[in-house]
DNA sequence: GGCAAGTGGTCTGGTAAGCGGACCAGCCCA
DNA sequence: TGGGCTGGTCCGCTTACCAGACCACTTGCC
């Protein structure tokens, strides 16, 4: 295994200041990613501006930006919409990246197996009626998808998402936030991987099981051997 | 025990460009936090420019907010000191939250109790001959202030902070950041709390020695038990 | 005592991001 | 066909920030 870099503790750390288009870049890509499949139509420049407090040109030099990357194609009088594939553009900023991801997969699922498991252990302890539900209907999606033979990406983000949404810690969503920053380089390599793995399914069945009556031991222990599987997976994955 | 609450899951955060000036503060306040003592000096307001790669206009804003806020006191001719007690100014943001803090340091708790231990683990596993005297030279500190009759604020934090970088795991560290965030508002109070307890002493010794002969488990019930003191005492402190 | 070096205090002019609004051009449906 | 939606374009204004200059004050050294 190679060392991981480790950072000396740094007293101070040179700021940037943040661009709002790039900002809402991000959001835009992080609805994509939970909600929106190829072929949606996104919410309209004007209605974005809206619900994200800032005007339409930053909306716009966001779009832009999705779009230089192929992620997205505006139709003027139409809307824009989610491509099917994201394109090879010739502007791929992740082509150099391509190292480091390997090692920063690597690192995220490692950090996944040391929280998820206390958390599912949390939310077998608190899930509300609704929450559990709402669980429930994440995994027939899931289902349902692979049954079809797609990939079940976004289904497979909410379900963890709605795991740590019941464990009644709002500090974790917060955290969740970060990594999900981490993970945009990432984004189609493990999760994609992690969504298409039949394996997956059963994990979050027995998972759920476990939430419905309950037990948080056999929470925490169905989400670590969960996430071990994964881990096999995507160490078995060329990248 | 007061629900949390429990947030809808949104699709979209209204974006907020974030300020230079508050970027500045935040990091000033870290290092006052982590490495200075009431009475220290600052860096000069040049200084900081150099090393933040701001403008000194940026830096002054920011010096301004931390001196409304009574924590700095800036002297013309000879420096910007830190103040012995945060003086109670007339601009106090931090009274409005009071209500929010508590459960907010409740749930920090609760999140450090999911991850720390796992952390620790890690920590006795991978844990370099140097890391492992870095600890001991921080509870050696921690020691020492603290039979002075000292708060070892710093020491404590850098005591876990050592912990986490010894895992190996550099997500941790951009997740700690995260957490570092959120802490601003609290940091006096649990902090201190857990900064002022000899119990925590007897803590850190009990991690350090599990980790020094590389017993995962031990870590990790050490570090258990340790964080479940901290909340204990927390949870007795008055707000 | 006085000077030089360093500090915070103040002011100015310039730049770039973002805002807000107006208007155009294309699409779609009643 | 027209009205209402969409994205495309343009312009002027505001704000945060930068860069640099200069002042006022403290300190320490000669």
């Amino acid at each position: 295994m190679p060392a991981p870099i480790k950072s000396a503790k740094p007293d101070f750390e040179v700021i940037r200041r943040n661009k709002v288009y790039e900002e809402v870049a991000k959001q835009i890509e992080r609805l994509i990613l939970k909600k929106l499949k190829p072929g949606d139509k996104l919410p309209s420049e004007r209605e974005l501006a809206e619900i994200l407090q800032v005007s339409r040109s930053s909306i716009r030099d966001a779009i832009r930006g999705l779009e230089l990357v192929g992620l997205v194609e505006p139709r003027q009088g139409t809307g824009t919409i989610v491509r099917e594939r994201p394109t090879e553009s010739s502007v791929n900023p992740f082509a150099d990246a391509l190292k480091r991801r390997q090692g920063l997969v690597t690192e995220l699922l490692d950090f996944r197996k040391m929280l998820e498991p206390p958390l599912a252990a949390r939310a077998a302890a608190n899930a509300s009626a609704e929450e559990i539900s709402e669980m429930e209907d994440i995994l027939l999606r899931q289902e349902k998808k692979q049954s079809r033979g797609d990939a079940a990406i976004g289904e497979d983000a909410e379900f963890h998402y709605s795991i740590a949404l019941a464990s009644g810690n709002s500090v974790v969503l917060k955290v969740i936030d970060t990594l999900m920053d981490l993970l945009r380089d990432t984004r189609e390599h493990s999760l994609q991987v992690e969504g298409r793995a039949q394996k997956s399914l059963a994990g979050h069945r027995r998972i759920l099981a476990a939430v419905k009556r309950h037990d948080a031991e056999a929470a925490k222990s169905a989400m670590r051997r969960h996430i071990e599987d994964v881990e096999e997976i995507v160490l078995n994955t060329k990248f």
